[in-house]
RNA sequence: CGGGCUGUGGCUCAGCUUGGCUAGAGCGCCACGUUCGGGACGUGGAGGCCGUGGGUUCAAAUCCCACCAGCCCGACCA
């Protein structure tokens, strides 16, 4: 309270002095989601989950425009599928839930138990994610190569049995989308799972306003029965980084597991190569960690549930029906209006709480833009508007045609300042490393007692040992995130391996990640 | 799943070591009043199975045990 505004922030503590529990509140205060009575499991609320349908929205549209369409499977998986495919089993079995009955019944206790008469033949594993089950309903669809290519995406949930949840980022049950595809040839699967780890790449920059580096993951990475996995890289502010998406050439692994055979057009009978790729709700926690800042959420415009809030200032009761119908009308004219092929999203505030507090809600939910209409701007044709990515006192009053006028020029220029900004950021942190000294350096933080935000990405050569990745990994908590494809990264020099002094291909990316 | 910390009204916490009065505070919430381009102020008020279950005791928020949940550090992962 005596403490003067410009110094208080809306969120304590602040990133600089706790980025985990700072990333927490944000979700807090923003009003996104919040921990349910189930271990593991969030609610997403409307704000949280508006985001999500955004999300939504535009990547299927990206999705159609690829060719895939989009249906719905089985949340149960016979056990029997999963083991189709040996290192996908192994790599999923610590984290099943797995339903064993169908029925409950009053125990001795008197307490409802799982019925011992009704427990199932075989046990249903609830998805971890979708590969067996899907493939096996491919199978039946294909006989011929005139079936092919078969491109399927769905949106669901998958459940994995954390043992570390952390809100948005690693939750038990999360929302996802899950691409399935079969092709007639191992260079159009590859061509697939490339091209859709593109619009990966593409929708994180545009939409979502965060820079990422893309490449392949190492062998240790990879996901469980792929013979290529494909990643997209995020670095947010603690300079940490999030796998953001990931793209799979899965060979014939999973058409051999599922049978998914069609005769050639030699005709012969042959496997199908098929691909798998996914998103989750983890992209909103990596927007949460790319963007908020101290007074909370900031949003990309492109995914925010509302662009535009118009608060109305209502100093006395006399004022209140004329603001009303101003703060309506110039509602409606906003709402008319479009922005990145959609229309703008715009609410007015009529709450009953203080300005203050609807401005301060507003800051840390991350609207965009804040419009305020009151009596004194009807009597001089103006609003007053607020941008997020400004300080929160900072408005500047305007007539209203005009700033209607250029409000798709604002959020334009504000989904482009996020972005510019996110990725000086990660360009500021990216550093090439060519010697193991600096490289422990570079990642050990100067006060092990209270580890302070350090480090970031480093290119650095290594020879291609996993026993040298595993040694980084256990030292200093480091991995390869990817083997990078960016132009702007990628090094196809030969050098030496900075751990062993082997010959390396090529630099890689390490980091410290989520 | 291993180690550590924590669990008291919506939120942040005090009380627990040394068991015993109607379990407190600030913020938030409700009412009234004063304010009002503004995260206001005053007065009054509502709201608590003290995480859950057992145990010890004349008596448990407080002691013991088990379980559940959250956070942090590991191992695992989108």
């Amino acid at each position: 309270m005596a403490e003067p505004s410009n110094t208080k922030t809306a969120i304590t503590p602040t990133r600089s002095e706790d980025f985990s529990e700072w990333y927490q509140q944000v979700i807090r205060a923003a009003d996104m989601a919040e921990n349910s009575d189930v271990r593991g499991c969030m609610v997403i609320k409307p704000w949280g989950y508006g985001i999500w349908e955004n999300i939504q929205a535009q990547l299927d549209s990206m999705f159609k425009a690829t060719g895939h369409k989009n249906a719905y499977f089985p949340l149960f998986i016979p056990l029997s599928y999963l083991e189709k495919e040996a290192s996908h089993v192994q790599g999923f079995a610590k984290e099943c839930a797995v339903v064993t009955h169908h029925r409950l019944d009053l125990g001795p206790d008197g307490k409802m138990r799982p019925a011992p008469s009704a427990e199932l033949a075989e046990p249903l594993v609830v998805r971890p994610t979708s590969e067996t089950i899907i493939g096996s309903a491919i199978a039946k669809w294909v006989e011929s190569y005139r079936d092919l290519p078969v491109l399927i995406n769905q949106w669901a949930n998958v459940v994995r049995w954390e043992m570390r949840p952390r809100i948005f980022l690693r939750t038990t049950e999360f929302l996802w989308q899950e691409g399935h595809t079969a092709h007639e040839t191992r260079e159009e699967a590859i061509e697939e799972a490339v091209a859709m780890l593109e619009v990966y790449a593409t929708f994180a920059r545009n939409h979502l306003a965060i820079p990422v580096y893309h490449g392949e993951k190492t062998e240790s990475e990879r996901f469980p029965g792929a013979v290529q996995t494909l990643c997209i890289e995020a670095m947010v502010q603690d300079r940490k980084s999030i796998q953001a998406g990931t793209s799979h050439f899965l060979g014939q692994n999973f058409a051999k597991a599922s049978e998914i055979k069609f005769v050639s057009r030699t005709g012969a009978q042959e496997y199908a190569w098929t691909t798998s790729w996914g998103v989750s709700t983890r992209l909103i926690g990596t927007v949460i960690m790319t963007h908020a800042d101290d007074d909370g959420m900031v949003l990309p415009p492109r995914i925010a549930p509302s662009h535009v809030v118009i608060l109305p200032v209502i100093p006395k009761e006399e004022a209140r029906v004329s603001v009303l119908e101003a703060a309506d009308k110039l509602r409606a004219e906003i709402a008319s209006l479009r922005y990145a092929d959609e229309p703008i999203r715009v609410e007015v505030d009529r709450r009953d709480f203080s300005g203050g507090v609807k401005n301060w809600d507003w800051i840390k939910r991350g609207v965009p833009i804040r419009i305020e209409i009151g009596p004194r701007d009807i009597a001089s044709g103006n609003v007053a508007i607020y941008r997020r990515d400004q300080p929160a006192k900072a408005k500047t009053f305007e007539p209203v045609a005009e700033t209607v006028a250029k409000l798709q020029a604002i959020l334009d220029e504000m989904q482009t300042n996020l972005y510019e900004r996110a990725k000086l950021l990660r360009d500021l942190n990216t550093v090439r490393i060519d010697s193991k000294a600096d490289f422990y350096d570079f990642f050990t933080p100067r006060n092990e007692e209270k580890p302070e935000i350090h480090g970031g990405f480093a290119l650095a050569h290594w020879s291609g040992s996993a026993e040298v990745e595993a040694r980084i990994k256990d030292e200093l908590k480091v991995t390869i995130r990817c083997i990078p494809f960016d132009p702007e990264v990628r090094d196809d020099e030969p050098g030496r391996c900075i751990i062993s002094g082997e010959p390396s291909p090529r630099r890689v990316l390490f980091g410290k990640s989520y």
